[in-house]
DNA sequence: TATATTTGCGTAACTGATTACGTAACTTAT
DNA sequence: ATAAGTTACGTAATCAGTTACGCAAATATA
């Protein structure tokens, strides 16, 4: 099987299969070997009724860690052979009792021996090995509990994408990307206005000329990404962040977050105390990333932007 | 999951499976999160066609360690998606040669990303895990690549039966033990015969006596297998292994085996140099144990029983 | 050269699991 | 007391794999 050499260790869901398979794949006839008319499937169903007499379908799903249908089917089939009995509940009328017949008991019996030598073959086969499979695999039901796969992938992917991400000051040649970038958005989701265009045609002389910054976001050397710091004086504010678009190219690479980190970050170093921001709450993933850069909410100021619906501001202090 | 604390190791199975399991669940999710339209069970095929360009549907199959027809379905769910093209060898045209397609190398270029950081995420927990999970998987299936699950246990069937025989001398109390064991089974597969009688119905005098030996196997403390050394005066043979026979409800528990080692080593101890027996070759199981015992054939000699076919002689020297 | 065997691969049937869904019984809230 | 929600569990559909089987092409054998 040299496609595990050489894919690495991503293949560690197809290998853990293939192990399973091998385990597994002798069991029916080691019940043939004892004499045992059983099914491996029966197994952990058969296991738990030994252990505990008495169980209902969906006890022995939860402790088998299988869905109960799978549980219903074995136990008919099991039924069937007559190894156990069913009963309802005459408290609960739902709920059916499952318990080992006269028959299964006698085959329980049977099995110690199989389980006993089972045991010591598995034993056998973990004292010859170095590196102890059942510990590990202890080990990694517990970290996938914690953070299971995806979740790990995901911060991987962000971080990987985050190291791509350049964040650079604007220069005249990327007034055409700051242009276009938030016409696409401002005019996909409403109509380009006034004060829009004067930003856009003429960031030099509306944004930076009056004390503003832009700072433009970089993938792989294409700007993809755009942020303005705006200056208002206004006494309570000292900035206002606006013109912020990312494009749609770039979604899912955390673009937006490092892009606007970066601005509120320049912001500081010139020593605001507050930022302000209009926004609309139609822009859900917007107003998701402000508040996770911890914007809050204000009412009441006055907006030239027929768009805006609510105000939001962020303490630097 | 208290089922794996309690069974114990038996169950390395079904926890290797759930394991498994968990690390698979999330994979749709994954190839979701990089915009890629793929299902999870097509990437080992996808994936040896990115590592070898063109392979034909038995090879695919032998290198991913699936069926074949897994394969032939595959390649057809992902014919439909365009990923891959197939085409008939012209030297050979039984093979179906598939190739990825431009969409499908796109497709794996897309999917390089991916791979960088699941590859992260899983070496992260392999780092944050003692135990080497990688590792251990290698050794065990290492270990039952060598011997399969079902010839340890076999193994340890044979051990541990083997400690519950017992092997006893002959007391006048055996006598009807010695008697109907082994009238069952000449008379199942052929005429009990007058010297038959002679041993069975005096063994005192007709075989002790005359210095010979009988042994008798307990299981559980129950006698259930019997054999006989009778002592021969012919020149070149000591003894004659006879009369041996054990219980069908002892079968398969080694106890042939056990009983004629302890009588060939009785007859050891005695001096002997070379042990006589006959049989007949449709008592297949009895001739493979005289042939693992040691056992030779050898043909002309005079015998009184009819049912004899084979004649056999060990070497103690 | 004819015949038998092996090989490649597609289709069909089966298997052991799942999710989806419906029904009946019980519990909680109004 | 009744409505609304939850639980137990059986049936049906689905899924990802398998084995069984059959056909056609290639190869070996007599």
């Amino acid at each position: 099987m040299e496609f595990f050499e050489e894919i690495g260790k991503v293949a560690i869901g197809s290998r853990l299969r293939m192990l399973t398979d091998k385990v597994t794949e002798d069991a029916a006839q080691i019940y043939k070997l004892y004499h045992i008319d059983m099914q491996p499937k029966w197994f952990p169903v058969f296991y738990t009724l030994t252990q505990e007499r008495e169980k209902t379908i969906t006890e022995i799903a939860k402790a088998i860690g299988h869905s109960h249908p799978s549980v219903s089917k074995i136990i008919s089939e099991m039924l069937k052979k007559g190894y156990v009995k069913e009963s309802k509940d005459k408290a609960d009328g739902r709920r059916n009792v499952i318990s080992l017949s006269k028959k299964g008991m006698k085959i329980s019996a049977e099995l110690k021996d199989q389980l006993i030598d089972v045991n010591a073959a598995i034993e056998e086969i973990s004292a010859q090995a170095q590196h102890k499979l059942w510990e590990a695999i202890g080990e990694w039901e517990f970290l996938l509990e914690q953070k299971s796969l995806l979740r790990r992938v995901m911060e991987k992917k962000k971080q990987r994408d985050g190291a791509k991400v350049e964040i650079v000051a604007y220069k005249p040649e990327y007034q055409e990307v700051f242009r276009s970038l938030n016409v696409e958005w401002i005019s996909r989701y409403f109509k380009m206005e006034e004060s829009d265009y004067k930003a856009l045609d003429d960031p030099q002389g509306y944004i930076l000329d009056k004390g503003g910054f832009i700072l433009v976001a970089q993938y792989d050397g294409e700007p993809l990404g755009v942020c303005a710091l705006i200056k208002i004086n206004d006494g309570e504010y000292d900035f206002e962040l606006a013109k912020m678009a990312v494009s749609p190219k770039a979604q899912g690479k955390n673009i937006g977050f490092i892009l606007a980190n970066a601005i509120i970050d320049k912001a500081r170093s010139l020593g605001a105390s507050k930022i302000y921001l209009e926004s609309n709450t139609i822009l859900k993933p917007a107003i998701n990333l402000y508040h996770k850069l911890g914007f809050q909410k204000v009412a009441g100021k006055p907006t030239p932007y027929a768009r805006c619906n609510i105000q939001m501001e962020l303490s630097l202090s």
